[in-house]
DNA sequence: TAGTGGTCTAGACCACAAG
DNA sequence: TTGTGGTCTAGACCACTAC
């Protein structure tokens, strides 16, 4: 773990744990550059991590202050690889409807940037948070990338699966959405009804390397699910 | 304008002027480096910002890459003060229903940080995009930080009014929203029906030294409205 | 193994906030 | 005016990709 990683991580625990109310000061610059013992620009580089996380804001002239806690239960859209992570203190649950081996659709073949005829893993699960429905989620994989896939690591977060076991270095994504009213069929998933409001989500998931990887769309519960992003100039 | 920001406004404009297809790869940043006659570390914070804005991507020991772009007509999330600047290529109009100074109700007190009793500039108008209803928006602004503000100003951008004018330095925000269906009231103000699907969007602005001055809630029309977010693990 | 992005340093100098 | 964050440099060394 680099140097800055592991500032950031320490001074973002020691937040979290409440040793600090939104709006406190920290230690300045070159007082925590002292303390850990590193240059300026390794400590300003772990303040800039967690700034964009949202946990902090850094104020020229004036000092580095913690930011408002974001409200319970808002998913973090910002740093978004799943939910598994994101929403601490939630028990949340994935229950597979199917996992599958098909031809990539159209559609997909082009976000995934595949050619015709070729194979992609289908997943469909539904999420459930503390016994929720909170979305359904149709996701397609690319399986030059995601080498294996099958319903009981479905069942868990997928992605600590493709990081830690098949060494996949996950990079960037592109986020779009839209609000909508579900189908008939959508509304039976999410135990809701027919052209009531959902939120239509879709995520492209690019490898470091910019291989698109995961194409995957989802459906959110309007009354379960809410958002958070922490936004700068 | 510092070094960094113009290298990275002038390799932006040159990909957003068509001189790159996605994918295609940049010059090195040893290369970029003796072009624009400045250290390394000033082209990667350069890259990064550009990174960040979704432009590009870096994948080490490989090179600079022009990303994906957005679909068209879609709100870019990330970089959001205001749509103006967002939609280029579309038309943009306000329509001012109000704008009034108020004691601020207990709920804007609260985001806002302020004392019982004090008075707060209240502005609700309806955005448009290319003619169509985009959004209602009902903003409170802290007026210790936002001096002065009328209908002719509420009908331009407001933060462009804020920088430039009253020298406000915007420095980050909230954003909280969740999908909902419409009340009568709110349905007639976006030409819909009551029940009807939309997004229901909170944002708090706070200057850069950390004092929340604005903060606005907004109601997505779900027909007309789509979002982006140029997401980085 | 060559080339590319990324981390880290030490230190000069700048820009802003707050007293 | 003082202190604080932020930019910028030159250069050493590291980690990854792609051949």
């Amino acid at each position: 773990m680099l140097k800055y990683e592991q500032i950031a991580l320490q001074i973002n625990t020691f937040i979290s744990e409440g040793h600090f109310q939104a709006g406190d000061k920290l230690p300045s610059v070159e007082a925590l550059k002292e303390k850990y013992n590193v240059s300026k620009s390794t400590i300003i580089k772990a303040l800039e991590a967690l700034e964009k996380k949202g946990s902090i804001y850094l104020a020229r002239g004036s000092g580095i202050y913690v930011r408002n806690q974001k409200r319970d239960g808002y998913l973090n859209l910002f740093s978004s690889s799943g939910f598994s992570d994101e929403i601490v203190g939630h028990s949340v649950t994935n229950h597979v409807i199917r996992v599958d081996e098909v031809p990539a659709p159209e559609e997909v073949r082009q976000k995934l940037k595949l050619n015709e005829g070729t194979e992609v893993y289908v997943l469909e699960r539904i999420v459930h948070i503390d016994g929720n429905v909170l979305c359904y989620e149709k996701s397609y994989f690319n399986k030059d990338i995601v080498l294996y896939l099958d319903t009981s690591i479905a069942e868990g977060s997928i992605f600590r699966y493709l990081e830690k076991n098949l060494k996949v270095k996950i990079g960037f994504s592109d986020i779009y959405f839209t609000v909508d009213k579900l189908d008939i069929d959508e509304a039976s998933l999410l135990n809701l009804s027919a052209s009531d409001p959902c939120l239509r989500y879709e995520q492209i998931f690019y490898t470091t390397t910019g291989i698109p990887f995961d194409c995957s769309q989802l459906l959110y519960h309007y009354e379960n699910a809410h958002f958070y992003i922490p936004s700068q100039k």
